[in-house]
DNA sequence: GAGAAGACTTAGTAATGACATG
DNA sequence: CATGTCATTACTAAGTCTTCTC
């Protein structure tokens, strides 16, 4: 028998393209399909049909398909039977029929200080013991870091450190502002410098090891499919870092062990081996998940999995049913808007309270806001639990009539602000909601998630909360598309409204980000180079006015070709010039807002797939390699004329 | 039917890599 | 070749929604 490790190889060298397919095999397989237009399409990504042309398959070498013996059966059974894949599309809850892998990379054991790094207490160096000591360089390697300040942090994180401590160290370090971390700190700081400062050779190996480490942990065998797994690394030991404020800050994230490890496989799989001297909590085999590895996380107590990669079958399935639930919401949109609107003047408060919400979740992508253990996280919202103090209510504002103020941390601890005008029949139900209320009092006294997610249940199958957001941010892309594309520009300038239009969208949902460090500087560089351009071009510029001048009086044959040439140079900065603005133009515009959460998770790919292919745009230009293969199946699906 | 646990998607940032520039 | 800059990838936290349990 032989090994993942074995095959990896082999595949590698065959150079085996998983996902190709011929126009001639899907001509064939169109004739036998059913209507549902994935089935056939995305199969020819998916590479169902792969089983489906004796051809094709005979075309690849068999040392291609991995060896284990559940596995070989069925692919013989596919083989010999060309209509059997259909079956592919699981019922019930169903994920898989086969499963292999070899299990998670654990995190590297700690290793020691050398002993001439010192750490300080009270300003006398003090020898840790290795457990106090490892959680100490947690400590260490953050001390640049502005929450090493934070007094949640400092308490957290000494009061986990302090349970590491033997006894006597317990006892001796008492007090956090006593510790001197900083010969350990730059310790580290001179390693991070010598890695950096490393041979080309040296570097490449390392490069060649994680690849080795890639090729045997960063792959499984899903059904008929080598696939690429996400997250194969266990998450390494170390200090929690939340987002915004909070409460669990500094606390000790511990080391996973193979036994907090849950592996999932198919039963008559090769079971991942635990390393040597170790042993598995579990392993089971459970295919109405999709999970390959899980453990319990200690700061929350949540599970954590080892899943597929976005570019797997399983992932993109997935996707492009939650677009096509959204499209569904299209076609009834306007019903449940209008059904909402009625229940703004409902007798009954929980019918106004949930139709306000949902308002709001439609008109401004709010997310839907479930309820948090207090404590546990940052205090952040969404719409279900908004607070009182969350709102302000304005009967009038910057020259609008009923203007409602939002201000509140959303997911992430990310500020929402907004100042929109809504209807008359909105506003007086906010002021009645408020009515004899705190602050920080609910909003929505008589709504949660759950009640709001039934209620949509019974709007539309498969309707929750969150296809509002997949929706509203897909139709905004394909409207904005339609609007700012201008015909005549060049492909920088279509490309800049396309960007134009996805910003629209982030800012709908409020992906923000964090200007880079550098954007005033970067920024500057540009504006120079623009400046250098504008010369260059005055300067051609002139000198085709003189080849001009110099061919009148001529009239030669090479004169007039000299015109040609300096016209063209023209031509060519000028493009050039336009191509920097345009760039200066686009990241200006794009400081504070991230485009990359919307492009990856709201926007329909077949939206954008098709208008590059309307307008001729090579899709590479919006998205990169990484992108295409997780969105391969819109690449492979849509046509210029797909609409959302 | 409520609350907890479980599964899966969505999110911003840090680290790394690739490429341009001096 | 060294250095700076920008794009990509890795990482993992923080949401949503479903399922399980009592």
């Amino acid at each position: 028998m032989r090994s993942l490790d074995g095959k990896v190889k082999k595949e590698k060298e065959n150079g085996f393209a998983r996902y190709a397919w011929t126009p001639h095999l899907f001509c064939v397989l169109i004739c036998k399909l059913p209507a549902d237009p994935f089935l056939y399409k995305a199969s020819t990504h998916f590479g169902w049909l792969f089983f489906c042309s004796p051809q094709h398959v005979k075309s690849e070498p068999e040392d291609n398909f991995y060896y284990s013996p559940k596995y070989e059966k069925s692919l013989k059974r596919q083989r010999d039977d060309d209509d059997e894949w259909e079956e592919e599309r699981y019922t019930d809850g169903v994920k898989w029929k086969f499963l292999e892998h070899k299990g998670p990379v654990f995190a590297p054991p700690y290793e020691p200080l050398p002993s001439h790094v010192k750490f300080y207490y009270d300003g006398k160096p003090m020898k840790l013991s290795l457990e106090a000591e490892e959680v100490a360089t947690f400590f260490a390697k953050m001390l640049d870091h502005e929450y090493t300040t934070k007094d949640i942090f400092r308490k957290n994180f000494f009061k986990d450190w302090r349970k590491e401590m033997t006894a006597e160290e317990k006892s001796k370090i008492t007090d956090l502002t006593k510790c001197d971390f900083t010969e350990m700190s730059e310790y580290f700081k001179a390693q991070s410098e010598a890695r950096k400062a490393m041979t080309k050779e040296d570097k490449q190996k390392i490069k060649e090891e994680n690849e080795r480490t890639l090729q045997q942990y960063g792959f499984c065998i899903m059904d008929n499919h080598r696939e690429r797994i996400a997250n194969f690394r266990i998450e390494p030991p170390g200090l929690f870092r939340g987002r915004g404020d909070h409460p669990k800050m500094g606390m000790l994230k511990r080391r996973i062990r193979p036994e907090d490890i849950i592996v999932n496989c198919s039963k008559d799989s090769k079971h991942p081996e635990p390393p040597p001297g170790t042993r598995w909590k579990e392993v089971r085999h459970d295919n109405k998940v999709t999970w390959l590895v899980s453990w319990t996380e200690n700061i929350q107590g949540s599970i954590k999995y080892i899943m597929l990669n976005p570019s797997s079958r399983i992932k993109g399935e997935k996707d492009w049913q939650k677009y096509e639930t959204a499209r569904r919401l299209k076609k009834c949109v306007d019903h449940i808007r209008n059904q909402y609107r009625e229940d703004w003047k409902s007798k009954e408060m929980r019918i106004r309270q949930r139709a306000v919400a949902l308002y709001f979740i439609d008109k401004l992508a709010l997310r839907a806001g479930n309820e948090k253990e207090e404590g546990e996280t940052a205090d952040t919202v969404g719409c279900c639990s908004l607070r009182v103090e969350h709102i302000s209510l304005y009967p009038e504002k910057d020259g609008q009539e009923y203007v409602v103020e939002f201000d509140f941390l959303g997911k992430d601890s990310i500020r929402y602000y907004n100042k929109v005008p809504v209807e008359k029949r909105v506003f007086k139900n906010l002021q009645l909601f408020m009515e004899n209320k705190e602050l920080d009092d609910d909003l929505f006294d008589r709504l949660n998630t759950s009640i709001l997610n039934k209620h949509l249940q019974e709007l539309m199958d498969g309707l929750t909360a969150k296809v509002f957001r997949t929706y509203n941010a897909s139709i905004t892309l394909q409207q904005q598309l339609k609007e700012l594309t201008n015909v005549e520009e060049n492909i920088p300038a279509k490309i800049l409204s396309y960007n134009r239009a996805n910003r629209a969208v982030a800012i709908l949902c409020n992906h923000q980000r964090a200007p880079p460090k550098t954007f005033e500087k970067s920024m500057q560089n540009l504006q120079s180079k623009i400046d250098a351009k504008r010369d260059q071009l005055a300067d051609a510029k002139r000198e085709l006015k003189s080849a001009k001048a110099d061919a009148k009086v001529r009239k030669d044959e090479k004169s007039k070709k000299a015109v040609e040439t300096k016209k063209k140079a023209v031509q060519r900065v000028e493009e050039q010039l336009m191509k920097l603005e345009v760039q200066a133009t686009d990241r200006e515009e794009n400081k504070q807002i991230a485009l990359g959460t919307s492009k990856l998770n709201y926007l329909d790919p077949r939206i954008s797939v098709a208008w590059c292919k309307k307008w001729g745009i090579p899709v590479e230009k919006i998205y990169n390699k990484t992108q295409r293969e997780k969105f391969a199946w819109a690449i492979d699906m849509a046509d210029q004329d797909f609409e959302f």
